[in-house]
DNA sequence: ATCGCATCTTAACCTATGTTTGCAAGCGAA
DNA sequence: TTCGCTTGCAAACATAGGTTAAGATGCGAT
C-alpha cells in the first residue's frame, strides 16, 4: 500500500485498465509495475504506427484520444476503433508482426511506450497477466462486432446514439467519465469515418438529436440530457463490453 | 511419423489450422493428438450457441459453414463471420464467459466439442499453444477489421468481390480449394446478411459479376473465371488474413 | 487585433441501395 | 406426381444517405 504511493500515474493508468478487466494478484501488481515505459507526448493528427509497419513496442495510451484506421484505394477512411486512456491499442502486435492497420492520435496524446520484449517476458513469468492480455484482446473484438453490425444493420441515429453510449460506458470504467457526459474532443468528420457515414449527415443526425433534447454539445463535452432516450434509440445493450 | 497415421481427422483438421498460422513442436502436435474430443454432426441453420449463453466447451468445425451473428431489436441480422472447416469459432469463450454473440450452422455440420478445462490445461502446459490461440483469435479480429471497413466504405460490388477472395484464400490455407473456384453452399440471403445489404441487392450485384464474367455459380459451387478482375473490383489485399 | 484554417452548418440535388411483391425454378417429402 | 418450401429472379417504387458547394463560426498563431 506504501508502495502505491510511488506508482507513476503511466503504470497507475495501465493498472487500472486491467483490472477494470479482471484481477491481479500482488505478484502481477508489482511485475506490471516495475514494467519499463518510455513516455513520450504526441501532436494531434500523428500516426504512431502505420500499415504494414512491424513494431517493437506496443503503445500505452495514458492521455487523450487515439484511432485505429484503415485507408482504401480510393481515399476513403474507415475507423475502427475509437481509443481511450488505459488503451493498449496495438497489443496484438506481440503476435501479428506486420500491421494490417494504421494508428493515430486523434487529439494531442501521452503515450507510453513498452517494448515487446519486456511484454514477453511478463507474460511467460504471469500466465495470468498474459491471459489478461489476451482478454483485452478479445474485449477488442467484441467491439468490432458490434461496430460491424452497426455499420451493417443500424440507421445513422441508431450508430451515433450507440457510439455515444458505449463510449460513456468505456470511460465510465476507467474513472474518467461522470453522470451527465463526457469530453469527445473529435470532430464530426471523424465521427463519420468511424460510422461508415459522411460528415454532412453526421451533422444532420447530431442537430435532430440535439433538437430532441437528448444530446447537447459544448465545445469538445458531449453532454447527454436524456440517457433513458439515448439508449433507447441506439437499442444499447454494454454486455459487448464486458466490463466487470 | 508412423503414430500419424493414427490422428483421427478432427485433430488432423485441427492441426492443419494451427499451422496454417503458426508452426507446432513435436510436444505440442502430441499433445494437441491427445485432445478429448467430442464429435457431432448437426443439422444445417441450426444454432451451436445463442447470445447470453455461458458455454463449457469450445467447438471445431470439421466439415460444412458455420457462422457467428447478432440479431437487432428489430428483428435484422447481422453476421459477423463465416467459418470454414479447421475453426474455433468460440475460442474466446475461454476468456469471455458469457457469448456476446450467436453461433450457428450455415450448412450441416460435422462439429467436434473440446472442453474448456482440456484447453485450459494444454494451454497451461505448452505456451506455444496458448500463444496460436491468440494468434488465431487476432486473426479473427483482423477480419472483423476488414469486413467493418467493407460494410462502411465499400460499395456493394467491391463487398461481394472481397468476400469471394477472402473465403478462397482461407480455404485454400487448409487445402479446401483449388485453383478456380470453391464449394460456397451459402444463400443469397446470408450472403446479404453478412455484408449488410439486402437480399435483392445481393441479386443484382452478383448479375452483374457473371454478366461482367468474373464469376459464374453452378449450384453451390461458386467458378472464379476471372481472379484478376475479381480482386480488381475487391481491392483485395490478403496481408489481413495473416497466412503464413 | 487580425488573419488563416479547420470545423460546422445549410441547401439543392443525386444515386446506391432498400422494400414490396410476385413469379419461376429447383428439390425433398409423401 | 404432386405438394410445399426454399431459393433465385424481376420490376416498380421509395428513401436514407451521399455529394457538391457555399457560407458561417470559432479559434490558434502571429
Amino acid at each position: 500500500m506504501s508502495a502505491s504511493l510511488n506508482i507513476s500515474p503511466e503504470h497507475r493508468r495501465l493498472i487500472a485498465k486491467l483490472e477494470s478487466i479482471g484481477t491481479l494478484t500482488a505478484g502481477e501488481h508489482d511485475a506490471l509495475t516495475a514494467l519499463p515505459l518510455r513516455v513520450r507526448q504526441i501532436a494531434e493528427d500523428t500516426d504512431i504506427v502505420r500499415e504494414g509497419d512491424a513494431p517493437s513496442d506496443c503503445c500505452l495510451l495514458v492521455e487523450g484520444f487515439l484511432c485505429r484506421y484503415k485507408m482504401l484505394p480510393d481515399g476513403g477512411r474507415q475507423i475502427l476503433a475509437i481509443h481511450t486512456a488505459g488503451d493498449i491499442p496495438d497489443l496484438q502486435s506481440l503476435q501479428l508482426k506486420v500491421m494490417d492497420h494504421s494508428l493515430g492520435t486523434l487529439t494531442p496524446c501521452k503515450v507510453a511506450f513498452i517494448g515487446h520484449a519486456a511484454l514477453q517476458e511478463i507474460t511467460r513469468n504471469y500466465p495470468g497477466v498474459a491471459a489478461l492480455f489476451w482478454r483485452d484482446t478479445l474485449i477488442d473484438a467484441a467491439i468490432f462486432r458490434e461496430w460491424l453490425t452497426g455499420v451493417g444493420r443500424r440507421t445513422a441515429h441508431q450508430r451515433i446514439a450507440h457510439l455515444f453510449c458505449e463510449i460513456h460506458i468505456r470511460l465510465k470504467a476507467v474513472g474518467l467519465a461522470n453522470g451527465d457526459g463526457f469530453d469527445l474532443p473529435i470532430t464530426q468528420a471523424e465521427l463519420a469515418d468511424s460510422l461508415g457515414l459522411s460528415t454532412v449527415h453526421v451533422n444532420r443526425v447530431l442537430q435532430d438529436l440535439r433538437r430532441g433534447g437528448l444530446i447537447q454539445s459544448r465545445g469538445k463535452y458531449l453532454a447527454v440530457m436524456d440517457w433513458r432516450a439515448l439508449e433507447e434509440v441506439a437499442g444499447f445493450d454494454p454486455r459487448y463490453l464486458h466490463v466487470r
